[in-house]
DNA sequence: ATGCTAACGCAACGATGAGTGCGATAATTT
DNA sequence: AAATTATCGCACTCATCGTTGCGTTAGCAT
């Protein structure tokens, strides 16, 4: 949760921003897509709706911002030494992450919300796919490219939290840096 | 199009049902998600709301069946005699289907309607290949697991489409084929 | 400590989505 | 061909979303 450092003391801004995302995320989690309104958010989040309407403007822009909020900064990117273990311990913990059903239920209504929907929940998780490659790359090793690495580590991840009902578990995560190293 | 097929002359809830499912396919793909209402859906379909209100009853129900229509039946499954020429026939066809912009907007409005909606687009896609894979067997030729199929050609195509801007050629598609059958 | 500016709350309004009872129509069955 | 039944259209009502103007308050700077 970001919400402790954004919420500095002080700024009456920043506090209605860190409870309206936190309004988003409990309703998003809690009813279905279209109880997910302007008016119950700012209800929840103990705020007028006319401060959400001019902050945000619609309901999409509000899920983009938390969803880039939520989705920045929640993994760290470890430094284990190899490319190896690098990755096994950054996909275990992005996919328990994703065990969240309550992330996932943001993410559902990011998508839906609109065409760029999907590339705010995933963006941080390319950059920091990329700076495990380039810094295994400034050690000297043999790095696979990027797009590969997407493809076949972030690919089976988010589909199976998205369309397949089955729960990615930590384990099968990490299990499929092997696949990648070994191709 | 499948709906030149359920429009069967005669039956005016076939009509009014396909009318409907083309209406919402054509405002998913127009407008922002939040037009995507039931009153617009009915205008453009030419019926009245009251009729969509009472068969369909909310619009993530609506958007399921539209969903689960749209993805079943539109690719048929190729039998070129072996599994990997099934497979790359089968992929291409998959993601030509998923290069069409109408569709991936209908895919994100069903997945933003609710926890069951991504399942709807590709439940189909799953009996498919396992149907592939089945008959690859019967051959007495060597498969590789179902899941294991499904992460690596399924889960890259479908993450491109809906996370990544970048769009998933066909030859692309067909080469994660290769990467399957290698491993 | 005091003035300034940006952000928020409040109260109203219009627009539109959501739901209901009833009559009419088309498709099916005997 | 006539009766039956499921489905649809229509008129009406209620709830609520989206928006605007204005006053007030909190945060910030001199």
């Amino acid at each position: 949760m970001t919400e402790t450092i954004q919420a500095r003391p002080g700024g009456r801004s920043a506090r209605v921003r860190a409870a309206v995302h936190r309004a988003v995320e409990e309703l998003a989690a809690a009813g279905p897509a279209e109880t997910l309104t302007i008016p119950a958010v700012a209800a929840r989040a103990g705020v007028h709706p006319t401060t959400v309407y001019r902050r945000w403007g619609s309901v999409a822009q509000l899920l983009a911002d938390v969803a880039t909020s939520r989705f920045s900064g929640d993994v760290v990117v470890p430094d284990s030494g190899s490319l190896a273990g690098d990755l096994e311990r950054w996909m275990g913990d992005v996919a328990t992450d994703l065990a969240d059903p309550d992330v996932l239920a943001l993410m559902r209504a990011t998508i839906g919300s609109g065409p760029e929907g999907g590339c705010a929940c995933t963006a941080d998780r390319h950059e920091q796919l990329g700076a495990i490659i380039e810094r295994e790359k400034a050690r000297g090793g043999r790095v696979p490219e990027l797009e590969r690495a997407v493809d076949m580590l972030l690919g089976p991840l988010y589909y199976r939290a998205i369309f397949s009902g089955r729960p990615a578990s930590s384990d099968w995560a990490r299990g499929l840096v092997a696949a990648l190293l070994a191709g």
